[in-house]
DNA sequence: ATGAAAGCGCTAACAG
DNA sequence: CTGTTAGCGCTTTCAT
């Protein structure tokens, strides 16, 4: 690796100088800044981003931290491309790291980031009271969390409407006719889960309809889990009409178990899932789902925590999009509705 | 962050010394052992790792690139999972770019990597005769190519043959009497585009079949190109019987085609794909599909890049997974054959 | 067994 | 406008 010594002595220049004309352009003489110019092309100098990071105190490394709890969810490969998109037009570079809904995947990862100096991080909490993310916050590190918030700290987050989505979800499924609707969620612990179960109750009790708490089932927010437990409901004595799935691996999940058993759907069992992929319509039947905009959201994050780098003041800020429902063909023939 | 000095002078010792309990830990009086460890205990301390890395030669960093063509495609993505799942017993991490199959980004991102001073990369090169990819190679970067590999430099890769699968696909097909076969490759200039087209190729001849070049299209490896080159086969004065798409987006976008004009999966028009998805089956209609074992492919270019990083003389070696045909009803009933 | 000190590549005062 | 120099936090001789 060619370095500073090394230009200097082409150009015939101290390194201060091509430090300069590198950070600082202005402030040089044009011919030496020519000449300089020159040298770094010819050796095709690229500064040592570590021996900047170490050097400077914070926040000019152009290194930032994704943590997100399931790379096989493509709600979250939405959400990288969003924030990939945003970093690569200013230069950055993210360390991104998957913590498979793993709690002390997260610590370590959280910890190795915060020791690699990033300028910032963008993370979806294992948790709402995820107490590494809220130390972190506390320190003074540019944290935008994503997905999910954090809960006794202040913190930007953007996020979906993710009770509203459960309520318009539901409430197309009881319009259709459907009372004994089944829920299937991910792990209960994280916000959204909660927030969704609460859109599914809000729904019913809407239409003055009761829920029926044998009709929720709790997973790992896996694919596996989908399966199981739609399993688990298609056994009860009387299945439910509709299914609602947590997120897009359950919804995978619960296709192939209804499938394997030859049930039909939507004469047998409607089925809704939350998140839509760029490919539902190709899915068995084409599936009705409520989408979250995952590239929007992650490019927005970014945005905020360019923001918060620059300005560590600026007060917090909570970003909250629409989740809107695709109506397919998963609940029945095409609804009017959209 | 607290630092060396500070746990230093908990301990009342040099930092040397807490240097060596870290690094060396046989090396240093058992008592002072126990003070040191003490104070870094008490104070929550953790290396810096950009001040490690800085001063280390390399090898020692605990931190890798993985550079991917498209973090889109689910392959790629069980790809970064084997990886990932391999570095993070190591306490390794991975620096994650997506270049978009754009190579000025996948450049840029390989600038950056090389400044931050990375132990070691998996790349998956945008083409063959990537020049860039090929200096880090002969720079002495220990190097493993995933998926595809490189002309003209010695270097480790794993990968899947893609000639026989692409066979077996379409020896699949003519078995089942098709001969009128379309292609829809990927980027021309990807060693997998390239390997696929010579195993359909060498299906015809193997059958005596002439090979029809107006059946063969070329995109950009997305989904948009699935859709649009399929749309152009369907077309055709005489369409064709089947179809072999090249990649999982492009069979998600040729599936996305065929459904909108009405035209029926197998009666119509027969279609196996290139890439498997674990929910192929909840697809309509379950695909037929070529699988490449992405997850073991990428937890073994992770061991051999610690081989690699320990071992920097140790010949290249070369990986080949074998690439299966899951055969499920998207050519029609399911064949006897398997 | 432990400490002092050099130096990794760079930036930012401070002089000149 | 340009050069000299002091660190950033750590590892590693080299002394002791």
């Amino acid at each position: 690796m060619t370095k500073l010594t090394d230009v200097a002595k082409a150009a015939g220049v101290s390194i201060a100088t091509v430090s300069r004309v590198l950070n600082n352009p202005g402030s040089v003489n044009a011919d030496t800044q020519q000449k300089v110019q020159q040298a770094i092309r010819s050796l095709n100098y690229k500064p040592s981003r570590v021996a900047q990071r170490l050097r400077s105190k914070g926040g000019n490394s152009k290194i930032i931290g994704l943590v997100l709890p399931d790379i096989q969810n493509p709600f979250y490969v939405d959400v990288i491309r969003g924030v990939e998109e945003a970093m690569y037009e200013k230069g950055y570079a993210a360390i991104m790291c998957n913590f498979a809904q793993n709690e002390d995947k997260e610590r370590l990862y959280l910890d190795i980031l915060q020791s690699e100096s990033i300028d910032g991080l963008i993370v979806a909490p294992v948790h709402g009271r995820d107490q590494k993310v809220a130390n972190m916050v506390l320190s003074g590190l540019p944290i935008i969390c994503i997905d999910r918030g954090l809960t006794g700290v202040e913190a930007d987050v953007v996020l979906v409407d993710n009770q509203q989505g459960a309520f318009d979800a539901i409430s197309h499924l009881i319009k259709l006719g459907h009372q004994r609707i089944a829920y299937i969620s991910g792990l209960p612990q994280i916000p959204t889960s909660k927030a969704r179960l609460a859109g599914y109750e809000a729904a019913f009790k809407e239409h003055g309809l009761p829920v029926d708490e044998t009709l929720i089932k709790y997973g790992d927010s896996k694919h596996e889990s989908g399966m199981r437990l739609t399993a688990e409901l298609l056994d009860l004595p009387t299945p439910p009409t509709a299914l609602f799935t947590g997120n897009n691996l359950i919804t995978l999940g619960a296709l192939e178990t209804i499938h394997s058993r030859g049930v039909k759907i939507p004469e047998e069992i409607a089925l809704v899932g939350f998140d839509d992929m760029y490919w539902s319509i190709s899915l068995n039947p084409p599936l009705t789902a409520v989408r979250q905009p995952g590239f929007e959201m992650g490019q927005r994050a970014a945005e905020l925590l360019f923001q918060r780098i620059k300005d560590p003041a600026r007060p917090t800020v909570k970003v909250v999009f629409d989740a809107t429902l695709q109506v397919r063909s998963s609940c029945g023939a095409a609804a009017k509705n959209s």
